[in-house]
RNA sequence: CAAGUAAGACAGGUGAUCGCGGCCGCGGAGCGUUUCCGCGGGUGAGGAAAGUCCGGGCUUCACAGGGCAGGAUGCCAGAUAACGUCUGGUGGAGGCGACUCCCAGGACAGUGCAACAGAGAGAUACCGCCGGGGACGGGCGUUGUCCGUCUCCCGGUAAGGGUGGAAAGGCAGUGUAAGAGACUACCGUCCGUCUGGCAACAGGCGGAGCCAUGUAAACCCCAUCCGAAGCAAGACCAAACAGAGGGCCACAGGCUUGCCCGGCCUGCUCUCAGGUAGGUCGCUUGACGCGGCUGGCGACAGCCGUGCUAGAUAGAUGAUCACCCAACGACAUAACCCGGCUUAUCGUUUUGCUUGUAUG
């Protein structure tokens, strides 16, 4: 991805989940801190909860697809995790991709100049 | 054509745009190794990748010794690196058949268990049947004999009833007071012997009237095999670090195969505080795939030709559109690698064979 790393490390993730703002809809939950680097850094957790390992690499990738696609909308400088709750097993791309952009309204994440022109 | 049976194959495809992990080439940044960026090419999960139930390779540790445990397998022969897998047989069970299924050693080494029912379960007489005695009644009749009855006594019996998974080989006859392998034929069992077979075993002949249940997925016995832990194995490179205080004095801890004996090493323990876990290799050419020939009933083996087909390290296959199609595709994501087993699975399709019907 052209403007962000991942998170990588379980500690990385502590640090998030202990500082970071979250809200959260049906299929998600996001985690936000700034981290002052200039550039997003993006975590996707999905649990055994969610279901098996064809069930858990394809919410993920939905998940990565459709933050790939927005990238170019987002502030930069942040910590983001996304968290799949279960019932993101059975959900295709376009109520994925709705319900990260609504998730991102409800942080502010989107420049403004963006948010403008939508409405 | 219908029903069935056995063995396979495929696991959506094509095109366009965006996106991801390795690899190769070119260009740029960079003294250079490393690294980063851009462009192009090519490549990128499964039949079960799953469960982790067996077996092996590989790696490290242990390879003074003795003893005791523990685990696995279980008809025979073979295949294999090995196996609990596979192949071919034997025996048993099911099916008209093709064919399928079977945790298939030993119960005179020992121990345990066998509920309930039933009279009785390494044993039995409850009902029944039969004989003798006694009592009572009756007929004939004169001190006997015949018949009948019994809340009586003694004995015989395993035919019949009933219980049970199982009642001491089965069935038919002879026999008998009634019965019984007591005796006889056939079948079964056991023993001996002959023939065939590497063997499991099968068949023939002869003999023995048949002395004793089941369970070994109860302990156990017998035979064979098994050192342990696992790629977070392990090897190398680089970097960081911080110890302090108290208690105890041979108690203890670690290693040595699970335990014991024995052996080797180390002071040990508690409290408080602090710090790092980055990279390279292992890592994919292998008991490998495909095709052909030869040997073998087969599993498989040998030879020849040919091919290279993921190697990530928080972990790469996705999204959108169009068309094909009956179908949003079912189950499901490699993590050191192989050989198997087991389980999950929407469907499509090929071939052999069996039975039935029709036609020739």
């Amino acid at each position: 991805m052209r403007f962000s790393e991942s998170l990588k490390k379980n500690h990385q993730f502590q640090f998030v989940y202990k500082n970071g703002k979250s809200y959260a809809n049906r299929y998600l939950v996001m985690y936000v801190k700034e981290n002052g680097l200039g550039i997003n850094r993006v975590g996707i957790s999905v649990s055994k909860k969610v279901g098996n390992s064809v069930v858990r690499h394809r919410v993920t990738r939905l998940v990565r697809e459709s933050y790939r696609l927005h990238e170019g909308i987002f502030n930069s400088g942040l910590d983001i995790v996304i968290v799949a709750r279960p019932g993101a097993a059975s959900v295709g791309y376009e109520e994925m991709e709705s319900a990260l952009l609504h998730l991102c309204k409800l942080h502010h994440l989107i420049k403004v100049y963006f948010y403008f022109d939508e409405t």
